[in-house]
DNA sequence: CATGAATGAGTATTCATTCAT
DNA sequence: AATGAATGAATACTCATTCAT
């Protein structure tokens, strides 16, 4: 068995579920900055604890990146589903929903896959589905209150926020890359929004779901 | 010096001219195709040549990169200057350009720097700077018109241009990702649309020009 | 005082006893199965402690590897006084011997030392002696009696028994594999046999015991 | 296509075809002497190359064994050929090719597999088939002839022949170890010598042909 | 005492760059 | 000038050994 998944046996040692956890922090904030090319060296110095102890918890560097994209996919469910409860105004739990997922920057954390690209487990495929039917409904109930313009999908809304460049370290809030996130993500925004006369004609037919896998697979890496 | 820069001193065969034009189109297509990070040796194939003579006419692979990069600018620019001679309506003339550069998709091209950065040399200095000057007369030109918000500046408009995402080989036409990025691009040009109501509020001042190379590493790898 | 060599101290805890029975246990079968090159943690995981307890009774690999060298050695020795008091044959007693040492197909367990060796231990130079002395005994009772060729000595024996393959686990029952162990020592033992006519001429005088420890070191590793 | 089969392609350059052949003789050399489990370093160490020009010939050391294996076999299926035309008597060019294959020690070279086996390719397969066809032809001959007992096969005689213990370096021709491996082969041809008398009784069915492939993997880990 | 988590040196493999042909 | 073979530093992963629980 797997020492990655010793949850059934036992209930894993304290400093190791603390360890866990550093491990995670520091490749989730690496990976954001600077790209999943990182070597796991660097993951095991930003984290403090020793490559040894990275490969006890994640049999390899895919399973450790598909965790990170797993933990960044359930807690986008969970926010989808607290703007729902939240947020009476549609558009709000839209626009908050994509605030949250814009913070991520994915796009730098999964880049559109260079490399060999290893087949994504069980837990990830879950994942993936649970999130895109959480805002499959975020994104129908905005449409259906006239809010969100009804020729997008939801693969279009990932898409487009996953394009939002990464954070740059220590590079957030000053000099010419101010906030460029953040802007970014408002003029999204005002193009999603339905209008009442023409604006942009969105070019072909929309995406649909079938090939889901090869979707995330060529877009994500994952 | 150097032999990539012999113009200076003898004209260039025909043969070493042709093997330049073969790596830089072979160069360009495989990088969009497949991140910088392909190795040498795959554009040796692409292009037919042997990898010998890359490193003939490129001291490294940064200076291969940087050449396209200045290329892909340089076009840029032309488009640019053309538009705007050709297009009597300042914002058909903007969008114009914006279809232009999506089509380079060089988020791909160029990812926000992974590894070792090298500095840049004088001509992609150049390149950068001219190509800048050109945009922001075209920005100014819509906003002027009243078509292009203005609370947006230059940077702004480059880095959503750049973040569209890129080609996908063989994968353009056909499934879930059919024109993504025209789609993508439809929804940018709305939300940079003026408008008479308020719609999303940019959160932050506009960037300024200071410190722009920091800018283009950064956020190009350039 | 080292805690590998606490009979001198303590007499041992129960358990304690109980647990170097099963390492020992374990490790002798593992590293017939598979080489001595199988990780602690499988033979921890065999013998059903910790790796911990492992280190605890053994100061490292090599300690325990030469502890099971020792057992086996020691396990011979008196199986070769058992044979010398109750064969009348001498020839009987050799064959004897020679059956108990081809079960246990050391040449896998001890392979012809690959990585670093490290020096011997005392027990381990005393049972090597002990043996030694006892199949000379047993190899001289066999010549003397006119049914062992005379042109071989101990040393010869030992190794041509050690060359006989290792056990495959589940594999010797059946198929092209099915005992040949026990062809191979059919045909050794034929070929030590004395016999009126010629047969082969041995090569060169036979070896002496002189540099014993090397002799061992080089082809056994221990 | 890989590198290391550009035969078909081009000739190969001259300093190139020398290189394989360095690290060939290295490989050979250094696997017989310490084992297949020496680092593709040391080979590169000791062919006076650097470890990448090892692996533009060989794409893994997997190749690398199995190209030192298939040349093995096929300079004895020479041999086998060579004296089977120039023994007239059938016993002398049995006892010749033993005595071929007994130099090469092959049980060190390719010990029974430990660790994970790759799957032998077609031209290991091809030189196993053919070195098998050109054993059995010998084996049957001098067992027409009535000088190889009967009551053996040609897995036998292979298996016997690899466990004669590996080359150990300077140590060939003094102190006890002196020419145990000749010694050990006479013993060897003693025993298959076919006798009028009893002898040993080979203690079961002979092996057949079925499962070749398995009989290798796990005989010798190729 | 026993456990198994943590450590880090060692190894196979890749690829930018150099250099003999 | 062009070629592609040679080089070796960098990186993912393993495992003997140590040490906190």
């Amino acid at each position: 068995m797997s020492p990655s998944t010793p949850s059934a046996d036992r209930p894993l040692r304290a400093d190791a579920r603390e360890n866990i956890r550093l491990i995670l922090e520091a490749a989730r904030e690496v990976f954001a900055d600077r790209g999943y090319e990182v070597s796991i060296e660097e993951v095991a110095r930003r984290s403090g604890v020793g490559m040894g102890t990275i490969y006890r918890h994640f049999p390899n560097k895919s399973a450790l990146v598909e965790r990170v994209a797993v933990d960044v996919m359930t807690e986008t469910s969970a926010e989808t589903e607290r703007a729902a409860a939240e947020e009476p105004d549609p558009w709000a739990a839209f626009a908050r929903v994509m605030r949250h997922m814009a913070r991520f920057r994915s796009s730098q954390m999964f880049p559109v896959s260079r490399r060999r690209t290893t087949e994504p487990g069980p837990e990830l495929m879950a994942a993936r589905a649970a999130l895109l039917a959480d805002l499959d409904g975020l994104v129908a109930r905005a449409q259906d209150a006239g809010d969100l313009r009804t020729d997008v999908n939801v693969f279009d809304v990932v898409l487009m926020l996953n394009s939002i460049p990464a954070r740059i370290p220590d590079d957030e809030t000053t000099g010419p890359a101010a906030d460029l996130a953040g802007r970014h993500l408002a003029v999204l925004l005002d193009g999603l929004r339905s209008r009442p006369s023409g604006g942009e004609t969105l070019p072909s037919p929309a995406a649909d779901r079938r090939d889901l896998d090869r979707f995330f697979r060529t877009r994500f890496g994952l």
